[in-house]
DNA sequence: CTGAAAGCGCTAACAG
DNA sequence: CTGTTAGCGCTTTCAG
């Protein structure tokens, strides 16, 4: 009587159309799924009664009778910027051609994240997570109860499928046609600690510089957001002795810089060479020197793998790993000497 | 015995805690949740077993012991673009700060879009729908049947709370701006029919042309990507009569304008002016004329909204409008006659 | 403060 | 083909 206000009205159950359908309630089940098993009459009229009734089956009721939930969630860092959402896109068209719904979750550097992770694996038949969202022991937990796990953009935990975009050799190809252009002196915008892509990219970058005997510099820690990529832009640039390129984790980062760059009056690529990562949208528009990820193709790919585990044998399949190729994006911002492609 | 490979291993049910514990089910419940009505000891004890035990409790058997989900949903046309990833951002950002959880669900122009939508409505205890992702009627279902909702930039629907972003006002700020600059000749990108927003920016584009006694051109259909503006403004560059400016419905159309023209030896603003809409990241840094709005806090105010219909007295508020403000911004690509802004 | 028992709405054997 | 009957796992009266 007091719960009331919380409950749904207008709420009908199958006992309210087995009866109008004169009937029992398991026919209604039936009839209203199963395509056989039933008479076509009977059918009609369970159907009838059905939609006189409006009747919606509880998706609560089903589901736990059924022990399944019929729904995927995905876990991420945050949702600010292109790259994300573009993974999510490509996560949700995947998962919604399975027939499965989207749960997801942005940890935003939340204090309680694995609780919230946790209490999302209770929704869910299985679920993807992404970078450095919660500890290895969260994921284990997870794992470990029987929820099935892709992992993303994220280090391989024990023997879960792990997806990733190449970070190392693209890195070190960067660091090489930048050599090229006759660069010695670097600064590295991004925290190798935040992110195991940055990780990668970080010393991939510097194994690229090290093969041709050019010191890398030590990382210079930076969030990824523009603002961050511009204040931490800002301060190296105010320095006595500039350096003559820097790379940066992300496009935005890369745009925050080249906004500082601008902001000093120095000319990019004239004064200074910048380089960005994932070719996001405006990276093209301004002629950002990057690197091209397929972050749609990452998002389906997981929500594939997902329901690979979620229907066909859960623990017969071996362990999966898949590192997704990159591409160097030769742009205006890094030099103008070779060309430049586009 | 064959629902084995369905269903999760390891569950621990609240029986076996109740068990080990030495107490009774309803007890556990309650000493996991409730503070009172349990002694201190009594609750120690069952804590200890469900720790041992690892227990979690179902969320399926909770919530439909409950009648609740915990759970809100959230419907787009797409996920394609700045626009819907920020607004969604903004929603489950505020979401998750009430202690919901999240579910999405993209159209993206599926001929099963109602089914879907029906089928997340039984899915939350709540549900914002944006755009035109599914007829009036189908709005309506969901609203009789008693589950809360929030429509976000569409049109109305009956007493339904409504949130939307300023469009006419500013529209006819727009087309008095660019009167301004001395253009009498345009072409307006963009489909009317195919959103709520675009139908209102074309209204009030048109209005604030004939305000200023400037017959309005009709409206050139054009998808929402930057592609489908590349491919319309290459189409009606090459006739033989430029127009002076093109008014796009939104900032990727309009940058799919700009590569056209710069495709065809077209100097923007010089030979053609292009305006934009949104404001997104590019705009910025392209100097696209554009106009801001407040995609992340319409995400907020939708999700805030559907908790008060959600908690508070449902039924007894008042239907709700809002209108959130935008604002033009003035850059480059409109004309450099007045300076520009920024 | 705690236990027994009645559901929440639906699916799935198990018998006819 | 269809009805009966157990549950699925948890919350919540109703009695102690």
């Amino acid at each position: 009587m007091k719960a009331l206000s919380q409950t749904k009205r207008n709420t009908v159950t199958i006992y309210e159309v087995a009866r109008r359908a004169g009937v029992s309630i398991a026919t209604v089940s039936r009839a209203l799924r199963d395509s056989d098993l039933v008479t076509p009459e009977t059918r009609r009229r369970v159907q009838a009664a059905a939609d006189e009734l409006n009747f919606k089956p509880s998706r609560l009721g089903r589901s736990l009778a059924e022990g399944r939930h019929a729904a995927n969630g995905i876990v991420f860092p945050d949702l600010v910027g292109p790259y994300y959402a573009e993974v999510l896109l490509g996560y949700e068209e995947a998962a919604a051609e399975l027939g499965r719904s989207v749960l997801i979750l942005a940890t935003n550097g939340r204090a309680d994240a694995s609780a919230q992770v946790l209490e999302l694996a209770t929704r869910v038949d299985g679920m993807v997570v992404m970078g450095r969202t919660v500890p290895d022991e969260v994921i284990r937990e997870i794992a470990a109860s029987g929820t099935p796990l892709v992992l993303l953009a994220r280090e391989p935990v024990d023997d879960l499928d792990t997806i990733q975009a190449e970070n190392t050799a693209t890195a070190a190809d960067l660091a090489a046609h930048l050599v090229g252009h006759g660069y010695r002196n670097f600064v590295y915008l991004g925290d190798p600690d935040a992110s195991p892509d940055v990780a990668e990219r970080y010393a991939g970058f510097a194994q690229g510089l090290a093969d041709h005997r050019v010191p890398a510099p030590a990382a210079t820690p930076c969030a990824f957001d523009m603002d961050a990529g511009y204040a931490a832009a800002r301060t190296v640039l105010r320095k006595k002795k500039l350096p003559q390129a820097i790379v940066c984790a992300n496009d935005e980062v890369a745009l925050g810089t080249q906004l500082a760059a601008e902001e000093l009056g120095l000319d990019v690529p004239g004064d200074l060479a910048v380089t960005g990562w994932d070719d996001v949208m405006t990276a093209r528009f301004v002629g950002l020197t990057t690197v091209r990820q397929p972050m749609r193709e990452l998002g389906g790919s997981a929500a594939n793998w997902l329901h690979d585990r979620m229907t066909g044998a859960p623990r017969t399949a071996e362990r999966r790993r898949q590192v997704h190729p990159t591409q160097l994006v030769i742009r205006r911002s890094c030099g103008t000497h070779s060309g430049g492609t586009k």
